[in-house]
DNA sequence: GTCTATATCGGGATAGAC
DNA sequence: GTCTATCCCGATATAGAC
């Protein structure tokens, strides 16, 4: 998109290092050393891309978001029902989180962080997201077929327990593998089937609902 | 409960002051000269009463996840019915966030990590967790009154949710303050009430359910 | 654009006095 | 139990050759 380039050149090779070794370690645990010698390059060459190890780090974070925003949009933008859009918007988190392992890890640790590392700029486009989603809300409340619910709560109980999903695979295997307890196992389709389905009952005026108005 | 110590001794003083930083940076961002200013204390004090900071760390992390081991099992143990254990179960999770703000972030970061500072007795106790909420599904199954949802999908479902409200509440604060974005507030009793109904939403067999047994 | 070598500094951990 | 002083390693970042 940007200029012509085919191989992995070094720049995109760093970029994919960093995002692994930010994911898994944080971005005080991770060392640019480390960084360098994945990405089969020296470390040198990682300040002649970037500014500084912040500087790549706050890259890949924007990008993750951006990612994320542009789905959001585009599903928002969509002549789907709103029903649809939120569960396009599911699926979204879904396929995004496994084309990009280091997304739930880095988002987690984000939060952690109180946005300690993110500027104005990416500020921004973190807001913008459940201001996305407000819009389908919205639209499903004009409809009728949607209760008003807050986009913030919609956006956690959506993002809450996908992002934990996968980010805690490692964990449970580990404790399925070595241990026993088969508790720790759960198929994806499984897990995403009952986000999906969870969300949109969530914002359905059920038959004998209580005047709940959450 | 093990000795007579009155005033916040050292010790306490040390795990308290740690509690925040680690929450507040993670473990390789933590300074324990930092710890040690906060607790008003020379490093060595913590070296005195510590073997490392990992074993300082494992400390909080696990005094952590018997503090809500413990309230699950209490909650599983009383004489309620089912479903006002589980909403006991998303008020224990809420009271102890807040009673040890440490909780959310420290708990982020830690699955992010992969539980790499966790040893086997830790693992043992989070297995536990899940396998409480199990109990009440199990007994919530045979009165009828629930459906069989996977107790790690219920698990992340509440917790999920709980947790990133009350880790991001410092991002949420500093989006809402300096520009503008009312969506980014949202009160406490609101999110409890909301987590609270979508919980029991999920495990009880609506009238036009549809076939998904999620 | 890519490398080697090095400056510089902060942080974990310990020694040892009191 | 509490302190000061110090060791030492690893990590970010840069200089400068090729």
């Amino acid at each position: 998109m940007k200029t012509r380039a085919r191989p992995p050149d070094s720049r995109t090779r760093i970029l994919a290092a960093a995002a692994s070794e930010f994911a898994a370690r944080g971005f005080d645990g991770a060392s640019v050393d480390r960084i360098a010698r994945t990405a089969r390059l020296n470390k040198a060459m990682i300040y002649y891309h970037f500014k500084s190890k912040a500087a790549l780090y706050g890259e890949i974070v924007r990008g993750l978001i951006e990612a994320v925003l542009a789905r959001a949009r585009t599903i928002a933008a969509s002549d789907a029902t709103p029903r649809e859009q939120i569960a396009a918007f599911v699926r979204a988190i879904v396929e995004e989180a496994e084309a990009r392992p280091h997304f739930p890890p880095m988002w987690l640790r984000e939060i952690a962080e109180g946005g300690r590392h993110l500027d104005r700029a990416t500020f921004n486009l973190v807001r913008q997201v459940p201001e996305t989603l407000n819009a389908i809300i919205e639209r499903g409340c004009a409809t009728g077929e949607f209760r008003r619910v807050h986009p913030l709560l919609l956006h956690f109980s959506i993002i809450g327990p996908l992002v934990l999903y996968f980010a805690s695979q490692p964990v449970r295997s580990r404790i399925a593998n070595e241990g026993l307890s088969p508790l720790m196992v759960m198929p994806r389709d499984q897990f995403l089937a009952h986000v999906e389905h969870a969300t949109l009952a969530t914002l359905t005026t059920g038959p004998h609902e209580r005047g709940r108005r959450s």
